[in-house]
DNA sequence: CTAGCATGTAAGTAATTACTTGCATGAAAG
DNA sequence: CTTTCATGCAAGTAATTACTTACATGCTAG
């Protein structure tokens, strides 16, 4: 195995076991184990527990934030757009589902984590704001607080990624799309003028 | 100070500091120096440190959890009820937010937890379902998936919960009433025939 | 006044944890 | 063939952690 696979590896573990059970619970031991290294390794590579972390944060900052996905691929019909951003959203939360939970439970000895992980609203928030502005120029939407209204449709994305990634069917069992199909058409009618 | 006092105040440090830092990383001494006890009365209260966490989720297992709050004070106008029912969910939310938080980060290690959380949205979930039911036999609101409708909903009102709870004003610094005024005004609109 | 009960104090223990050091091994590269 | 380099293995260490035991103290109810 080369070196960049055994990292890539133990990174892998740490992942797993700090987003199931957090970082105090997720001892060096047991993050080796799971990733198949000795306990040794992990030192050598990242000289100590916090550097796990340490890396496991630049490998998400550099991640490609769901860049301008809006932007592109508009049809400037709203259901249309709504949709298509909303899986996409919807998508990307589930891709990086692990490091969002580390952040959730990490927040307080990696402030970093909370930074990068607020990062992805506020950048969904301008773009969206922008889309909102200029389909009011069109006339295609009424007129309406457009940080609110983005803040309000992200906020059905996440609290609908987070019901999923966190209770699983237990509130629900229908089919995730479908969801995002439904907030999407009640949202589409309630910013139509 | 009182027996029902001391244990009260461990509970009170160890809801603190396990929503702060997770479980294991909240040490029983620092438990019992927050609460101002000494470590040896924690396990005298309760036995063991797992002790501490059934005491707390037996507390909240008894929690009111927002009862009929939807149908009281029904006015069958939609946005009236809506945004008076969205600000008593997000306030309720707020009212046990280290609760929740403990939920998140011990999912693992207290399973009991998830399934007295995954309650709220289920029963609210029902309660709503049951109010766009009547509302729709009353004409006052268009045909559509209402578990659906009513899962977006609670998805709204938890999305801004989370956001405000664990990103403070990074986002948005707009008040939390009117955020909910908002979304409730899209999601009425949307709802409307 | 006294008996009981909750708490504080002191001291200790077994287990675990992050981390270190020294040495062996095996594969790849020059 | 030999050097280098990543890794495994064995052993150990200092600190911390949950938890125990024994005894002292003080408040309160009868």
């Amino acid at each position: 195995m080369s070196t960049k696979g055994t990292a890539e590896r133990i990174i892998d573990a740490a992942l797993q076991l700090v987003s199931e059970k957090g970082y105090t619970a997720a001892t060096t031991k047991a993050i080796a184990e799971l990733a198949g290294v000795n306990e040794v390794t992990i030192f050598r590579h990242f000289g100590n527990k916090r550097g796990i972390l340490k890396a496991i944060i630049e490998q998400f900052s550099y991640f490609p934030l769901l860049q301008q996905e809006i932007n592109k691929n508009v049809t400037w019909d709203l259901e249309t757009d709504l949709l298509n951003f909303s899986v996409k959203h919807f998508n990307f939360l589930m891709s990086i589902k692990d490091f969002v939970m580390i952040g959730f439970k990490e927040a307080m000895q990696f402030p970093e984590i909370n930074e990068e992980i607020a990062n992805i609203p506020l950048h969904i928030k301008n773009e969206l704001i922008h889309y909102f502005q200029e389909m009011y120029e069109r006339g295609k939407i009424r007129e309406i607080d457009f940080e609110a209204a983005a803040l309000s449709f992200i906020a059905v994305n996440f609290g609908h990624f987070m019901s999923r990634a966190r209770l699983g069917t237990i509130v629900s069992n229908m089919p995730a799309e479908e969801l995002l199909k439904t907030s999407v058409s009640i949202f589409s009618r309630g910013l139509t003028p």
